[in-house]
DNA sequence: TATTGTTATACTCTATAACTATA
DNA sequence: TATAGTTATAGAGTATAACAATA
């Protein structure tokens, strides 16, 4: 199934012409955050975590209280989509759910102790990532001169 | 809709907290290539093209005679989810399959020449794109920059 | 009337299994 | 047996419309 095997069977194998890609910024971006999403998918497997489940967990966490429209909103999720991860993360006894006693339409979350414990336990493993992507780069000097040029690509318009 | 009527109206926004998510190597590669691909997408919509659409017909004008199988596997694609594309394109007189005489398995991909000529608008219209996307960099020499930071992550194990 | 949380639904992208025709 | 192209299908992720409860 690897690509050394292709070659020794088949012998026919062509070298392909790249080279407008390899230079192309949104082709390399894209190739680095599907590399940065495979091991970061890999490592929280086995927590039962997708992306989207860790940032709600960590939002939760620095900014108890949120309603859920605000979550979604700064998670980039629409409101619709965020109900699935809200009632998987209460039902493993991760968040809960308050209904605001002023405007009993407004739901805010808080994480339970349980779900402190595993954002704590969660944040170990996202270090552990962190560090092979920063290692992956060539150290954190390199790791800061990425985040300056996208944050700069970001900033602008 | 724009966040700013959402501010003058509820009066309530709270300040979050993302000083982690800030600072990840993974987070902000993701929105940096949302960015550039929400730039590629408005780009093509007119000429009705996605990115695979896109570099499924670069890479034929670049390598004409290539085997399905071989685009598939070049562009990342599975063969099964490539037939579609090529369906397309060959629907809308920009590529050819032809049939192998040596062994009728086997189709290899032309362009046409409406193809040709579609091609080169299409790069046309990527070099606009690829402009904006440096410019928002900074300039050529913060596009070389990021290149390099990204693929050395990119060959990394 | 407008907003919050919710349900239902649809569309895209991606992945897998299985078929056919060839080798 | 194995491979190339194909079909069918299922699972994520994401987007929109509409509803009930509440303001």
């Amino acid at each position: 199934m690897s690509s050394k095997t292709d070659i020794a069977k088949t012998g026919n194998r062509v070298r392909i012409d790249y080279s407008i890609l390899d230079n192309a910024v949104g082709y390399q971006l894209r190739l680095a955050q599907l590399k940065v999403f495979a091991d970061f998918i890999e490592t929280f497997e086995p927590m039962q975590l997708r992306p989207a489940d860790f940032s709600t967990l960590l939002l939760m966490s620095r900014n108890p209280g949120l309603k859920m429209r605000e979550l979604a909103e700064a998670l980039g999720i629409q409101r619709a989509n965020f109900v699935a991860i809200a009632d998987m993360l209460e039902s493993r006894g991760l968040a809960e759910r308050h209904k605001s006693e002023t405007d009993r339409r407004i739901q805010r979350f808080f994480l339970t102790k349980d779900g402190e414990a595993f954002v704590a336990t969660m944040m170990k493993a996202w270090e552990e990532h962190e560090a092979r992507m920063v290692a992956a780069l060539g150290g954190p000097a390199e790791r800061d001169k990425l985040l300056v040029l996208l944050r700069r690509m970001l900033a602008t318009s």
